[in-house]
DNA sequence: CGTAGTCTTGAGTATCCTCAACGAGGGTGG
DNA sequence: CCACCCTCGTTGAGGATACTCAAGACTACG
């Protein structure tokens, strides 16, 4: 990927700011370096719904079209985004194999990640959504598999996220607490102590 | 994409059928001629779970693993299948430039479904949700923005999609219909009369 | 024409959302 | 270093929504 990393332009991002907006044009593919950040979307009732959180080593950005529909935003404090312009990106794409076949495979990640959100938002009770949504990240956060984890994101991140009301992902955490399914340090520091309590029920 | 159809082979499926199963190597990619489908996830405790309706021009089973997480079945009698050789049609993407850019075209436009899905899913209230799903067929079916046009699944499939209850879908598309929103026919011919009133509440 | 599956409708209950108040943490400025 | 403030997180009570269980009506198929 050398080829592609003569294209690339990092830049650091303080907690909340833009990585891009919705009406930004899609110039650009990006991925994630450090920090962490959110993809959301804004409604026409001014509701808010977050479709990815991105993670250390994410692609994104990634469009057909020639405008983006959401916007990201750092979550945490020096959040490192790399970029790489689309149209040369294509090019190199085109006249590289090796390239052409790498952005194929990310673009195929990025599928697996979209279908996993999928099943979590499919999952019918509260308990459940914020379950497997714990059992995502442990898995996500540096690809092992980890019992104890950062939570950046806020509990208002969480439920636009899964569609639940802020209040609902905070009593269902302290129900997990309680029931010794996990631990909780601080509201931000997680240990999965029982997985199966976090799947089944 | 002559280059690619010289791969192909051509499948007609019964209704009910499977395309192929959640365990089975993932040696094809396919794409729908005709016909509708439906790409399913069984749970451990038996619930199902549908993570896409599959229509004319869709692409599918693309993963970069090598097995499906998913199934994908026919929904209509005479689902016809187009089926492409993963690993022939990889090395014909790294060979032909054209190839590979459409098959990252393609990719792109699959992640683009799943992004509408999340969002689709993220509305909280069921009347929304099945607003929106109705609205997301209306646009899906043959791409042009039609107000008439066939529900060939079930509610039972519209459940497992929307993560409700099948009852809660029937009853939410008789209120919809008593607001003057859409109109049916015998449960799988509907008609949008009202698009606004389809998305907010 | 008959039957099996699907769709609709009803009643009661569990879950989640809304509104509200309180407490804890982190950051800032004195 | 401490006090303050402000955002975030937690907890409570009441009400709305969707789920479960159940039965009846209709369709589509054989």
């Amino acid at each position: 990927m050398e080829a592609l990393d003569s294209l690339v332009t990092v830049t650091p991002h303080r907690r909340g700011a833009t990585i891009y907006g919705p009406d930004d044009p899609a110039e650009h593919w990006y991925r994630l370096l450090s920090g962490v950040a959110r993809k959301c979307a804004l409604l026409p009732d001014g509701r808010r719904h977050i479709v990815d959180f991105l993670l250390p080593g994410d692609f994104f950005g990634f469009i057909a079209r020639h405008e983006h529909r959401f916007a990201v935003e750092a979550i945490v404090e020096d959040t490192v985004v790399a970029r790489y312009p689309r149209r040369r990106a294509e090019v190199l794409a085109d006249s590289d194999p090796e390239v052409g076949r790498r952005i194929r495979e990310v673009a195929f990640e990025t599928m697996s990640r979209a279908q996993a959100r999928t099943l979590i938002l499919g999952r019918t009770t509260a308990a459940e959504k914020v379950g497997s949504f714990l059992l995502e990240m442990a898995e996500r956060w540096a690809g092992a598999t980890v019992d104890a984890f950062v939570l950046p994101m806020s509990r208002y991140d969480i439920a636009d996220y899964l569609a639940l009301a802020a209040e609902t992902v905070s009593r269902a955490l302290t129900d997990l607490k309680q029931r010794g399914a996990i631990a909780l340090v601080r509201a931000h520091r997680v240990r999965i102590v029982d997985r199966d309590a976090l799947t089944l029920d």
